[in-house]
DNA sequence: CGACTGATTGATACGTCTCAAGGATAGTGG
DNA sequence: CCACTATCCTTGAGACGTATCAATCAGTCG
């Protein structure tokens, strides 16, 4: 039914290890299953092909076969839903480490698209499966993606039922932060434009741009570029991730 | 922050399921059990115990120790999380025939309270799980359980994340309708407050309200009482669950 | 009946969206 | 290296939707 499971906070260590080194060292790093053993993950790298999409490149539709999974390497996957009246929202992005499309279902229920240049490797699903099957240890770590997914959406959730504009680009900055294991001072990646960063957190794109800027007002962040933003306080900034004001 | 129930401890009437069950034939209906052959859901009733919750009686809190699983057979359950700042957001509400806490998780990420009068049937995990084990048509079920919900919580984001007041209250009045398997010119059962609505909804108690006037008004829905509704054009309702306006 | 709780309605404030204009940046070809 | 363009981002003014605050209404229970 559902694809993807990119997860919250876990599986992400791994990106301290910038990109020099394909799965081999990724797959040590992966911390989400803390069942997984070395064997599970080494089998499941060797039946994965690395593939490259072009910023804004369809990677799979909503509705089509579901044949494949992924794991990104580096840049961001979004998975989104398209309304019929063309209101868009993203559910999730998938950043370097994490896997989406995991989950056997027949057919995808979103579409995913390169939300910029993407670096990523592909499994066939059925062969996930199988190895599901014979190693044990595989299938649980399997169904931790599941859970941690069901984790992540469930904040979203919280996020878009009861957060107003600001705390929404808070916590979004402060989760990217997160899974990127970056820290005070160091410049956070924006794998993905304000459009897309306003239709996951359910605001319009001047409404991100105004906060963006009120926080680099009250020298919170600054905004080296584009698609960089350096958190210059963290803490003050936790603090707005939770207050209304 | 709400409260509280008169306390009516749960009377723990241990109905053995020698009876023929009712509430097999509801589970069949409901979303999570698609795949469901009876002999897996007569082994999982052998192991579960009838109980009943007072309206506002809080069931389990976020953080307890995850012991027990439940399925609803009348009244409803709201699943809950809380804020330090008192606002609620709730992610489900669980009705007559659906399940929850079926995850096997260490503890509860939620809050579950009864939304009305429940009577419900729990299980102990231990027992679930061992069940899980043995048989393989149950383990299929619990996982289609763990993937109904993602694309549920999924589903009740986008509604969130890019639908007006309107649209959501009446996305909600259809879910419910659907849910129970009503019809037109059926009264469907509000089993929760209209707070419980829009805290659901991500709105206000008033904008709710209003809402539902408005459909009153158009001669969308006709409110009997406070705990029921009637849809008498469900067509005309389905246009307005997508259209902005 | 009165008291209470939950639901409804109204007036107003506020936050976010919409529409519009102007910058900044990246890409392209001369 | 420079225009030239296209795209994306930022800012502003005003409109709109929903929240807030307050009053009233409706049902329920003692």
């Amino acid at each position: 039914m559902l694809d993807t499971m990119k997860s919250f906070r876990a599986e992400t260590e791994l990106t301290h290890s910038k990109r020099s080194l394909p799965w081999s060292v990724i797959a040590g790093g992966a911390a989400a299953a803390a069942q997984a053993t070395n064997d599970d993950l080494v089998a499941l790298e060797k039946i994965g092909k690395k593939v490259r999409f072009a910023k804004n490149e369809t990677i799979f539709s909503e509705g089509d076969e579901a044949a494949f999974s992924y794991k990104v390497l580096s840049g961001a996957i979004r998975l989104c839903k398209y309304r019929a009246d063309g209101r868009r929202q993203i559910t999730d992005f998938v950043l370097p480490g994490d896997r989406c499309a995991f989950l056997h279902v027949d057919e995808h229920r979103f579409t995913a698209e390169a939300a910029s240049d993407v670096v990523a490797v592909i499994y066939r699903q059925r062969q996930v499966e199988a190895l599901g099957e014979q190693i044990p240890g595989m299938r649980k770590q399997l169904d931790n993606f599941l859970a941690n997914r069901l984790a992540g959406v469930q904040d979203h959730l919280i996020m878009l039922g009861c957060q107003t504009a600001k705390e929404r680009v808070v916590s979004f900055l402060l989760a990217l932060a997160d899974r990127t294991g970056t820290w005070d001072g160091d410049a956070v990646d924006l794998p993905m434009s304000r459009q897309d960063i306003a239709d996951y957190l359910g605001l319009t794109i001047e409404t991100v741009c105004r906060v963006l800027s009120g926080l680099k007002r009250a020298r919170l962040v600054i905004v080296p570029s584009r698609c960089k933003i350096v958190i210059t306080d963290i803490g003050r900034l936790r603090d707005l991730a939770d207050c209304p004001d």
